[in-house]
DNA sequence: AACTATTGATAAATCGATTTTTCAGTGCTG
DNA sequence: CAGCACTGAAAAATCGATTTATCAATAGTT
């Protein structure tokens, strides 16, 4: 039976000597055409059988003009986001007999910008791009002048060349808002990274308006920085050390929500008795810990499962006005949140 | 400059021909090998940079014995570790020239023989496998039937047909046991999932042979389950509803920690006032909550590094028998470690 | 000057599949 | 029975590179 280590595999041709028949018609065979006689149609089954044999993905793609390759390209692998959305993606090509191939950007333009140069070298059917800044960045610039099929994911609202995918930014900050407000919330510190991504301002915007809609002298502060997270630490540590005391913070990144409480800790602040804390993006972690971190679910699952049927849809050739899909989030309260705390801050005020 | 969509890309043909030269020729020049005319060469050169010329790697692997492509393969990646061991991987394999495709096996041994099946299909050059269970399940028994080159991480010890690079687990479990047992804890009680993996028993040993050396009468209770966090989580339940008081808790694996820290919030316990917690795996979030969580940090960058040097250093054709690396871990103490507490604990007792 | 080495380049084979073209054999029609 | 459409399969072209074999032109030797 298993014989010892097999180092050539068996090729089409093999199979096709061993079943007497041409190479054409064991790929015929492989792919169901009709046209091949019943009797040798079982020779190329036990041939195949017998040697164990597997087509080569790699030269059968060769001769095709879409390879069954998608990209995917993401700003990072660490997180929980970015990590269940490679292994939904992962998922919805495999089930199509396509293989996903996975690069990260590192949150660098550059590297994006590399890594799609690659993807075009490979000549993938598709790329599911989440760009490091938003649609009008360098990454789809790039593929519209290479006219690459792809969709793009999460820091996007909408493009004129490509359908984009994301979490409904506007609804849930909105009612984040609703939340922080009803429970009399009035000076908000609003944190941030990608200042000038379109899903930024849409976050910012949604939670803005719903906040002033619903209270018009509400008070919000905005710290946005533009892509490291230290530069956006040193301006939340300055803006405290001013003396600013809002009653709650709202982080638009996980970073945003790692900062500000690392932030609070140094300041000895707890939620949410000396201020309250909400973001976007939840973690395992958030419900185990003290206090539960209160956040906004994104719908990766969703948002996976829309793209790659977007994406497949170009693929085959589907034409039309490209589409901008919002897949609805979840707030999650937990006891980060609390009302405004009527005193001082417990811990201590000015300490840099 | 940049004319519109280009659609089909320049082949090594189209360069020959637009340098007066045969592909052959052009290839040579990419290879830079030397034997060509310099003034054909700079013709080729021009052409390229003309056309946009790259070289297909699809077509360019065909004609190679081994192709450019290094399989990985992991139970998942939503956890910080693993993504950050895709994203050392994948630049160490781009490094090289090499294209990194990674495989999530959702701790299933099913699925990661999937998988090797399809990198097998692949014909990769080498394959990063971190197994679902050890050494010695599915996943290294199909490498060494297949005769596949490839290198085993993690959740494992030694092999003796694949190299191994894995965190020195023993040592970690060691120091564990000297921070606690030098804190007073006389009564442990230690988690994990994967009871039947070496690379567990190894974390347990190591815990329990230095505990023991320090003071014989220490009690060690062990709660393992096979795979599923879900029984875990029962099984400590169960433990802690029989009314058993541990004073620090010591987790095998992330998933663990988490599990400890939702079952203490169950029932009111405080870090490390009521009880201790340490575990391997660290996380962004352990420093900056409350109270902070101690922590292994598994050496992510050089186990990869090591890792990849020695699968290559195996691709490039040497022999001799395999290694087992370990990695040295580094505990960092936090807030949840303590000294036993003398009283009772503050949270209900027997509330289930 | 004739013959051999060397150099640089081209033509052809190859990798392992898919796709198109060709072809032999059948069955049907008029 | 000649002519034609149809069936099933083999032969050949193709995908885009690498590698080997071959060959022409030049340089070197006696």
């Amino acid at each position: 039976m298993s014989s010892g280590a097999v180092h050539k595999r068996p090729s089409i041709h093999d199979v096709a000597n061993h079943a007497g028949v041409s190479a054409a018609t064991v790929s015929k065979v492989m792919h169901g055409v009709p046209t091949v006689k019943p009797e040798n149609a079982q020779r190329v089954f036990e041939a195949v059988e017998r040697l164990g044999y597997r087509a080569d993905p790699l030269a059968s793609d060769l001769r095709r003009a879409k390879r069954r390759i998608i990209g995917a390209i993401l700003p990072e692998f660490e997180s929980e986001f970015f990590g269940s959305m490679v292994t939904h993606l992962e998922r919805l090509a495999e089930l199509r007999g396509y293989t996903l191939v996975a690069a990260s950007s590192g949150e660098s333009e550059e590297r994006e910008a590399e890594i799609l140069r690659r993807m075009q070298d490979w000549r993938v059917a598709g790329v599911v791009l989440a760009p490091v800044r938003d649609e009008h960045g360098r990454g789809g610039e790039s593929m519209r002048a290479h006219g690459m099929t792809g969709v793009m994911i999460d820091r996007v609202l909408s493009d004129k060349s490509f359908d984009t995918v994301s979490a409904d930014s506007l609804s849930a900050s909105a009612e984040v808002a609703r939340e922080l407000i009803g429970r009399g919330h009035r000076h908000v510190l609003v944190v941030g990274l990608g200042e000038q991504g379109a899903c930024v301002r849409a976050r910012l915007e949604g939670f803005r308006k719903m906040a002033e809609a619903l209270d018009p002298k509400v008070r919000i502060d905005v710290i946005l920085c533009e892509s490291d997270v230290e530069p956006l630490r040193a301006s939340i540590r300055d803006y405290f050390s001013r003396g600013e005391r809002p009653t709650a913070v709202f982080s638009l990144f996980l970073k945003g929500t790692l900062v500000a409480l690392s932030e609070f800790r140094r300041r000895g602040w707890h939620c949410p008795d000396d201020i309250s804390l909400v973001g976007f993006d939840d973690a395992e972690w958030m419900s185990v810990t003290w206090p539960t971190i209160a956040a906004v679910v994104q719908p990766v699952g969703q948002i996976a499962a829309q793209a790659m049927d977007m994406l497949f849809r170009r693929i085959d050739g589907e034409s039309g006005p490209p589409t901008a899909r919002l897949e609805r989030c979840q707030l999650l309260v937990r006891e980060s949140v609390g009302a405004p705390s009527s005193g001082p801050h417990s811990g201590g005020g000015t300490g840099q």
